[in-house]
DNA sequence: CCAGACGTTGTT
DNA sequence: GTCTGG
DNA sequence: CCAGACGTTGTT
DNA sequence: GTCTGG
């Protein structure tokens, strides 16, 4: 799956198609958690642009915001057609950009944290669906929200976990964000990724607790001989 | 018809 | 909002 | 995703 | 055990 992630190295140009999408953020983010404000890539008025969403979906339907927790991920293989998921999946998706991604191995009754990065260095597209939630009551907590999309593992992820993010290059990042993309042509691009463009390493427990946002979250630690946690 | 759910992951 | 279950 | 809380009343 | 918060 998907429930961390990073932005380290901000400002960072996204390649979506032939476009170059400026991405400005007021920090760098070593560790972004579930609940947490982070931008997205979206159309807004035919523009590609960066606005900043929660992460946690709550459909527009719902009657609290304790929907959000639940929704960070969307299984791509039943997303279509989920309740909490579809509308958004028809008409409002989004890239969501990170340059590392979080797995936790469970052995035993340890969980060691995995991160992922791009063997090129540059910053991922995420396959995501966004929201706007506004409760008729209360208006004032009107929130726009988002989730990441997750699919089978590749060679890299797989021995640390089952599930992954969907992640795109440019090219299907466009396609991706096409507003008259067809059910089949946005399933074919719910796959994983290439092994060869994947690159995993173990980091330290500090990036466990969410309120430790820090460069050390970032950084390699040696894996233990005999017990890796995969 | 109305009521109630609507989600993912991991673990056992 | 829309579907499923009763 | 993991960490941390999980409760009420009354008093300051 | 289960829910909330980050």
């Amino acid at each position: 799956m998907c429930g961390r992630y990073s932005l380290t190295k901000p400002p960072m140009r996204l390649r979506v198609g032939a476009e170059v999408v400026p991405l400005a953020m007021e920090r760098s983010r070593y560790n972004v958690a579930p609940m947490q404000i982070a931008p997205v890539v979206r159309y807004r008025d035919g523009q590609l642009v960066t606005d900043e969403l929660r992460w946690g979906l709550i459909p527009a339907w719902a009657k609290d915001a304790k929907f959000a927790a639940q929704c960070i991920n969307a299984r791509s293989e039943t997303v279509a057609d989920k309740p909490a998921f579809r509308s958004a999946f028809k008409s409002r998706r989004c890239l969501v950009p990170a340059d590392g991604f979080y797995e936790w191995a469970a052995m035993a009754k340890q969980k060691l944290p995995w991160r992922f990065v791009r063997t090129d260095g540059e910053p991922f597209l995420l396959a995501g669906l966004w929201e706007c939630w506004e409760p008729k009551e209360q208006p004032a907590l009107r929130e726009e929200t988002f989730t990441i999309l997750t699919t089978v593992p590749n060679e890299v992820t797989r021995p640390v976990h089952d599930r992954m993010p969907v992640i795109l290059d440019a090219e299907a990042a466009l396609r991706w964000l096409a507003p008259e993309a067809t059910r089949e042509t946005l399933s074919a691009l719910c796959v994983p990724c290439p092994s060869d463009t994947l690159r995993r390493f173990r980091v330290s427990t500090v990036v466990n607790s969410a309120r430790n946002d820090l460069p050390e979250c970032v950084a390699p630690v040696p894996e233990q001989i005999g017990f890796t946690g995969i």
